[in-house]
DNA sequence: CGCTCGATATTCT
DNA sequence: GAATATCGAGCGA
């Protein structure tokens, strides 16, 4: 199955996020000497944008940390968080910005359940990715997937096209600047939200 | 169920 | 020194 392309990432960050909501996000680890899939179909995104959103790291300019939502579409930017916790975004931004990416909050497992009970040390398959920071442990996504190419099918780490989904907009979620902006998108219906949603 | 708090990297003040 | 795109343990209702 084919990854999809750079030219999707090459748009408004809110409407990439719309649209990933029902794609299938892909993870590709060694195993005993062989390669296994996991997999989720995304249920939650959020999309961040540059100068004209206030809560996003970009907004205060390029650092050592978020230079992958300056450089290409279609990346992985990984970032470490509160001191325990890492977080999976794509890179994404019209043609006409300089920086944006999509939080992947949540995820429906798919395949390699059994994978993720042991990186979650956990047996409720409802808690192993409801959240940016759960779902990172049971993909087992850190740092050395920062700036891999999620348009790559050989790739680590891509996004494939999924299955249709209803998507609607709210309120971002742990944020307190730019709260006005109605960035998150998720699947009502979906049971595997990380909150949720108003 | 809801609330408080600790974990502590990176960035900002 | 303070805040942050988080999570789970511990506690009380």
């Amino acid at each position: 199955m084919d990854c999809i392309y750079p030219t999707f990432y090459q748009r408004p960050t809110d409407q990439v996020a719309e649209d990933l909501i029902g794609k299938l996000l892909v993870r590709r680890i060694k195993e005993n000497g062989h390669t296994r899939r996991l997999s989720g179909i995304i249920v939650e995104a959020e999309a961040y944008g540059h100068a004209d959103d206030a809560a996003s790291h970009a907004h205060r300019g390029q650092t050592k940390r978020n230079s992958v939502m300056f450089g290409q579409v279609g990346m992985a930017y990984v970032y470490f968080t509160y001191g325990n916790h890492f977080c999976l975004n794509v890179s994404a931004r019209s043609t006409s910005d300089v920086a944006g990416a999509v939080l992947i909050r949540s995820i429906e497992p798919v395949e390699g359940i059994d994978i993720m009970k042991k990186h979650r040390h956990a047996e409720d398959v409802h808690s192993l990715t409801s959240g940016p920071g759960k779902l990172t442990q049971a993909l087992e996504i850190d740092l050395g997937q920062n700036g891999v190419d999620m348009t790559d099918p050989a790739s680590e780490l891509c996004i494939e096209p999924g299955v249709k989904r209803q998507a609607i907009a709210t309120q971002r979620i742990g944020i307190t600047r730019a709260v006005d902006k109605k960035w998150r998108f998720v699947d009502p219906s979906s049971s595997f939200l990380s909150r949720k949603f108003r």
